[in-house]
DNA sequence: AACGAAACCTGCGCGC
DNA sequence: TGCGCGCAGGTTTCGT
């Protein structure tokens, strides 16, 4: 579930349910999720009140009373919300609160990460001290002078989280798709023009995603607040054979910085 | 600096 | 039905 609009869509949903809401307990059912001592976690969070839960690019910030708990979902992380079921497979970490509820972090593949940083200075403390600025925030300018430099392409420059944050591959599929620039063009090739393109274009997407609550894409189990709907809006990602939306050319599938890519290879260039 | 591959994990769909 | 392979919305690390 990564890309920012899902995890914007999941911290929407989980506010409104879990503000106030004081941990009383918290069981760690797999360890390398957390990244510190998991009873030194438990101690320190077990008796804060979540505050807030904030964004930034595509990790999760809760706000406790002295901590900032920060989680990245990776590819399947997602959160669930019970009180006394039995625990599922998936289910690595669950933090109990003191009306009962439970907030149940479930990760298929066990890559998301949680980091726990104390909360005064969390913007400058790894990991969201080594974010960029997401699209609508980036100048134009900012974000042309970290390409031009760079000899990679720019796909690749665009899922780096440290030139702009909150794409995933979905999200820069569609992004350079109605920029009409190729995913292989070398990103010290990218003109200020173009810069401006870019980055107009992800902040639209990621605007329209973020109010369809997402994309939603080999339907795994709704999990919380992902319902998305962003899928039928996709213009690229996933259409090879099909037609270009805007030339009819069939859009291809290629392997760009080892990641599935999506193209009309007669209009994007 | 950059590239690919491997690593972290599990499950699914495909061809045979 | 079973097996092996490739693939998956992410990021880090390691070797060339």
């Amino acid at each position: 579930m990564p890309e920012l609009p899902e995890v914007e869509t999941v911290r929407r949903t989980l506010i409104e349910v879990i503000q106030h809401e004081t941990i009383e307990r918290v069981s760690v059912l797999y360890p390398n999720i957390i990244h510190m001592d998991q009873h030194e976690f438990t101690n320190l969070v077990v008796g804060q009140t979540i505050r807030d839960l904030k964004r930034k690019g595509k990790y999760l910030i809760f706000i406790l009373d002295k901590h900032a708990m920060i989680i990245h979902l990776r590819m399947e992380g997602k959160f669930f919300l019970k009180r006394n079921e039995p625990i599922l497979k998936h289910e690595h970490i669950i933090f109990t609160f003191r009306s009962g509820l439970e907030l149940r972090y479930h990760d298929v593949r066990k890559f998301g990460t949680i980091h726990l940083v104390p909360l005064n200075d969390y913007l400058d403390t790894y990991p969201i001290s080594e974010l960029a600025l997401e699209p609508k925030d980036l100048s134009v300018n900012q974000f042309y002078q970290s390409l031009r430099n760079r000899s990679i392409t720019i796909k690749q420059a665009l899922l780096d989280q440290r030139i702009v944050s909150g794409l995933g591959n979905i999200y820069v599929d569609e992004t350079l798709f109605i920029s009409k620039i190729h995913p292989t063009r070398k990103a010290c090739d990218i003109n200020d023009e173009e810069a401006n393109t870019i980055l107009k274009a992800a902040t639209n997407v990621l605007d329209k995603a973020v109010l369809l609550g997402g994309t939603t894409i080999r339907s795994y189990t709704s999990s919380l607040g992902v319902h998305g709907r962003f899928q039928n809006e996709l213009l690229v990602h996933m259409k090879q054979g099909e037609p270009c939306p805007r030339c009819q050319t069939p859009i291809i599938k290629i392997r760009v910085g080892g990641r599935g890519t999506y193209v009309c290879p007669e209009c994007q260039t």
